[in-house]
DNA sequence: CCTAACCCTTACCCATACGTTAGGGTTAGG
DNA sequence: CCTAACCCTAACGTATGGGTAAGGGTTAGG
């Protein structure tokens, strides 16, 4: 992990206005303490240009851009040079649509539910609509839950099953002879996971 | 489920001869007890063509064959009129590639340990190999299952934060207040997944 | 002024796991 | 023989979530 980042200082353009209107407004780089990069480096009105952002999430840049460009993030300003700058609530944003994505969302889905909280008329709508979704993530999120411990269960049943072919078996037996192996005292049928293995 | 299945009676062919070779085989076809479809009503030696295994496994003719294009499964032989003709075991496989691909393999991934499996010199071997790969799986599905859980409880906690904004927030509350809203008592500050949706 | 290290936009590329369509044959009851 | 309901092969289409490359500008220390 090179840390290399060394000299940073960006001319800030306010929202709204060209970057050639903020050709001459350095100071206001000052002002909105735009030292950028190294992010721990700077802690209090800190502004992080993508890449910054990308490493701080776990993303690349890429992502970053792509993430921008289905409305789901959202430079809060630009440099003259039109590079993004973004606020750490853009960590917090990222790191959410995420925890979607964990929670099985696609980015369009996201992009749904991101609109639906814009568009809501109110705070309280706004939660609701995020209620909906969330409860039916948490329905999905319990179901895998279950499938992944059965699958769990399956891996572990699978493996003690073959430790007694390790144990027990043959080495020069073929594998045709498997399935009818006699040497599984614990369970007479191998599992599917094993079963499946087998079968031409 | 429309069961609108009726008339089911295949020539079978003996893998290795042209279907011409066997036009005049239909006393086969009582032999090798090809009645098929409609899975249920018959369980002795029964044939099962594409359709019926794939709905027998919840997939698609498609899957199917995409399948057995990779490698993965096999007709265990084929109709007069080329119709793949597939034995029970073929079941087993087509369940065992599903769980497999619910453990997260890919089915190159399938390929690959079909191959092994294939290649293996001795039984013994070929359980090493399975052994291995379920081994690898066992650890990422245990890691799943914590992500997931911890999913669940970050789902769970920030739905308990949303009733709060369900019963206290005033309906006509813009939602940029929300970050700062006073009225939740158990967290003062809003889960990531709440915090994420107010960020612009 | 120079330069390393970034950043910008545009745009085509990629693998996965099927979906779909086309054009045509097969099966078996009636 | 007819027909509904299947099946066959071949081949192109699709959505996702970025990867990557091209061509060119920006930033800021030195």
């Amino acid at each position: 992990m090179s840390e290399r980042n060394s000299h940073r200082h960006l001319v800030i353009v306010a929202p709204g206005s060209t970057p050639e209107a903020a050709a001459h407004a350095s100071d206001v780089a000052s002002r909105a303490a735009s030292s950028l990069s190294s992010a721990s480096v700077f802690s209090d009105g800190e502004l992080l240009l993508v890449g910054d952002l990308a490493k701080a999430v776990g993303k690349t840049v890429r992502a970053i851009h792509l993430y921008e460009e289905l409305g789901l993030v959202r430079a809060h300003e630009r440099s003259k040079g039109r590079y993004r700058l973004f606020t750490r609530d853009a960590l917090v944003r990222v790191r959410w649509i995420i925890k979607l994505q964990s929670l099985g969302l696609s980015l369009s889905d996201i992009r749904a539910l991101v609109r639906g909280q814009n568009d809501a008329a109110s705070a309280k709508f706004a939660a609701m609509r995020l209620r909906e979704v969330y409860v039916a993530k948490l329905v999905e999120t319990q179901h895998k839950l279950s499938e992944l411990k059965a699958l769990e269960s399956e891996l572990e049943a699978s493996l003690r099953f073959l430790s007694t072919c390790h144990s027990a078996c043959e080495s020069e037996a073929s594998v045709d002879s498997c399935p009818t192996c006699e040497r599984h005292p614990e369970q007479s049928n191998p599992p599917e996971l094993v079963a499946g293995s087998r079968v031409n």
